[in-house]
DNA sequence: GTGAAAGCGCTAACAC
DNA sequence: GTGTTAGCGCTTTCAC
């Protein structure tokens, strides 16, 4: 079933059920006519050819780190809310925070495979750099920061630095649990926040009291134990991550220690095991579902009208106060 | 830049380019010099005059209930990875949870937007099974067993048969705490399941010791509060899925009650949750990032070999034995 | 308002 | 092995 079928069975020529499918600009009489036609035959016309006709895909392509991820996911569903509002379809990428997927679905989207890109980027090496300035289709960065792109991220220095102040209102001795710094959101940006509270505290943090974990309750376990082996008077821990902290707070509870009497313990990221765990788990609240939103209205909006501005979007945060802090 | 141009610049016909890119029947010379201008161009077919032309996308929608869950986000891992493996792209249709929006999409993919269909259901209304009836393109169920169809499917029945004999072990009034019956596998299956170690045991679970809740922690919570109110002797609680044991278990605590000693409590699902409250929680793990990717298999395989014959696959279970059981 | 005709970029007969 | 040609299903001038 074509649009030739169509029009013949109306009895109209295809250029006119082109014109009833898009413009519109067809006398009503035929219109009634080519209505019954399709509402009988059931006929959707071929997204392919309109897509080779017309240049445009109505696609977006999302590139992600790792799909079965509480954050990303929460991305992923605004995301695809907004994109399905207006007409477009989401064209997932997972690339298993491997940076070569990364690459190869950028230069797979680049060249109009899809109309757009929202990137969940990680990290930000030279190579990605390359891809995106060869780029032909827009891209929404999200979750990251980038000179001179459109991308909507949060406010990971304020929202660390908020929570250090929580801990330091109690705390004399901190310590820090990251993540590695090459991510520029999750890692650098919180330690910068981390250091900021510290140093307008007038504390301090020998090298000995900063670890660096994975992104995962194991390493959070780990390191909280390498930590009070190297520091035992440490009575509040950051930790860049709610998984990182119940990680951290597992190993506590299992020496013996108490929280937040004996050890203070602050999260990031406000995932629903941290209200579950005993003691539920200070952190913050970012709006990752609201974020994914932002980034594809932006997108949409630059597909719309060609505009060519970058925006630059930091989201708001909410310092989640619970019971692991004194 | 089209194959013509690339074409033009190697010396050749596009036909020889296409076979180039193609089944490869070109002469070593030629294969040489359309290589170089297809690396200095950095050409890339279009994929939309490909996918007309051959009238094959490469493209398999995945229609799913809600992305941010932690079970389908793990299928969709799984399928993600087997159909990038087999050069196959995913769209994604998030349907939060409405029947609407389900036939929605299922209609939009029927007549090849797509090469074939997961999907990842919850109910089957009759205007479901007359879609699928009407796909043009292969479908492939995940999550629920349908007659007739290519499914993978978890062992809901068996799985809650054997925890629940877990339960009655130690166990005198067992209350169950399920979801609507309307779904088939969580609801359905699950319900039977119980019923069937019950009766095996010569137990039995009046109506007022049976409530139907929401697949949330929240819901869980409620319906534990009625459950227990209705009926103060029980001294163990199914709970269809670990979400609801969880909100069971923060009301049991919230009154005082002992898990296990007072109270035992089984969920199923295996969800991070589950293995982080005190008492973690026995439940059953089902392997959901591997009925994706076998889900995902099967498709290709339909999609590969032109194969036609149903196939259902019933996955095995893990019963997780922790410490909310006695 | 409507139809004829061109052509998007590619693949697949077919002829050589 | 390679080139010529037709055509996938649609949209969009252009002329009427």
């Amino acid at each position: 079933m074509n649009i030739n079928e169509i029009a013949k069975l109306s009895g109209v020529s295809r250029a006119t059920v082109s014109r009833y499918l898009n413009d519109g600009y067809v006398s009503e009489e035929k219109k009634e006519k080519i209505r019954k036609v399709i509402e009988e035959t059931g006929y959707q016309p071929s997204s392919q050819a309109q897509m080779l006709r017309t240049k445009k895909t109505r696609l977006v392509g999302v590139i992600l780190p790792k799909i079965n991820s509480d954050t990303v996911s929460r991305m992923v569903a605004g995301i695809s809310d907004v994109l399905a509002k207006n007409g477009y379809q989401l064209l997932l990428a997972n690339t298993n925070n491997s940076v070569e997927e990364e690459l190869k679905y950028l230069n797979l989207f680049k060249d109009n495979q899809v109309d757009g890109i929202v990137f969940i980027a990680t990290i930000f090496t030279t190579r990605h750099k390359k891809l995106l300035k060869e780029c032909r289709v827009p891209v929404v960065i999200l979750g990251q920061h980038l000179d001179g792109y459109s991308c909507v991220y949060h406010d990971d220095f304020h929202a660390s630095r908020e929570v250090t102040q929580l801990l330091l209102e109690k705390g004399r001795t901190v310590g820090f649990i990251g993540v590695t710094t090459k991510d520029e959101a999750a890692g650098l940006g919180r330690k910068k926040g981390f250091e900021a509270a510290m140093k307008k505290a007038g504390n301090t943090c020998r090298p000995e009291q900063m670890a660096e974990a994975k992104f995962s309750i194991e390493s959070g376990y780990e390191k909280m134990k390498e930590l009070l082996e190297a520091v035992p008077q440490v009575d509040s821990v950051f930790c860049a991550t709610d998984n990182i902290a119940i990680g951290a707070m597992s190993y506590l509870k299992e020496i013996g220690k108490s929280i937040p009497q004996d050890i203070q313990l602050v999260g990031i990221g406000d995932t629903p095991l941290g209200k579950l765990v005993t003691p539920s788990l200070t952190t913050v609240h970012f709006y990752y579902k609201t974020s994914g939103m932002e980034a594809a209205s932006m997108l949409v909006d630059i597909l719309e009208t060609d505009r060519t501005v970058n925006k630059e979007l930091k989201m708001g945060f909410e310092v989640i106060r619970k019971n692991s802090t004194r």
